[in-house]
DNA sequence: AATGTTTATCGTAATATTGCGATAAGACGA
DNA sequence: TCGTCTTATCGCAATATTACGATAAACATT
C-alpha cells in the first residue's frame, strides 16, 4: 500500500539508497556541481545561480547536508557550504563493484 | 506548487539525477547487488530474494532498465537480467569530479 | 487445445517529494 | 535599538513514488 518498506532491507542498501536519493534531483546535482566548480566554499549565492526560490534551495541544501554530502558552517552573517567528499566515496565504491561484473560467458543473453 | 521544474536545469544535471533516482531505493540497490554477486545474469529469481511482491519487483526492474543500469533479454520462458556498466560510469565520474574538490585554504569554514 | 510458469501491466490506496509564499531567527551595521 | 541582510522553517497545494492484488500476455509442456 505504498508504505516504505525500507526497514526490510539491509542497512548497507539503505545507506547507498539514501545517498543516491540526495543526488536524485537536478537542483541538488547543480548545487554540488556549483560548489565543486567554485573550487572551495561558497557563501550563500547559490540562490542566484538556480531558477528556484530561496525557500526551495534551503530545503535542498538541508537534504544534501543531512545526507552528509555537504558541510555548512556559520560565517559571520551568512552560511558557508562546501563539499564533504567522504560519503561520496561509498557510493563510488558501490557503483564500481557492480560495474566490475562481467557477464557470464555461459549465459546467452548478454 | 510541487510541479517538477527539471526542464529548467541543464541536461547534464537531469541525466545524473535520473541515474541517481534509479539507485534511490533500497530494493533497487539490492537488485543490482544481487545481479552483481551472481556474476552475470539471473532469470527471475530476484523475487525469491527480496521481501516484495512480484508486481513490485517488476516495477523496480523496469525503472532500472529504463535508466539503463540493467539489460534484460528474453531467455525462453523467462527474462534474463544483467548489469549494464556503461551508464554507471557517468555517475562515477560526476561523483569523482565533486570529490576532487579540496577546500580553499583561504576559507576559514572547512 | 488445455494447463502451468513467468513476467508485465492496470488500477488504486497510502505515502513522500517538490515548490513557494509567509514568516521567523540570527547576525551585522548605523 | 532599529532596520537590513541572510538563511531556516512552517503550512499548504500539486505531483510523484511505492506497493500490491488482479489480471493479461507470452511461452513451454502436457
Amino acid at each position: 500500500m505504498g508504505i516504505s518498506k525500507s526497514q526490510l532491507f539491509a542497512e548497507q542498501y539503505n545507506q547507498i539508497a539514501g545517498l543516491a536519493k540526495a543526488l536524485a534531483h537536478p537542483a541538488r546535482v547543480a548545487i554540488l556541481d556549483f560548489l565543486a566548480k567554485q573550487g572551495a566554499c561558497v557563501c550563500g549565492d547559490i540562490v542566484m545561480e538556480l531558477p528556484l526560490a530561496q525557500a526551495t534551495i534551503s530545503q535542498h541544501l538541508r537534504e544534501l547536508k543531512s545526507a552528509g554530502l555537504i558541510k555548512g558552517e556559520i560565517e559571520g552573517n551568512s552560511i558557508c557550504y562546501c563539499i564533504d567528499p567522504e560519503k561520496a566515496e561509498s557510493l563510488i565504491q558501490f557503483l564500481q563493484s557492480i560495474q566490475k561484473t562481467s557477464c557470464n560467458p555461459a549465459a546467452t543473453c548478454c
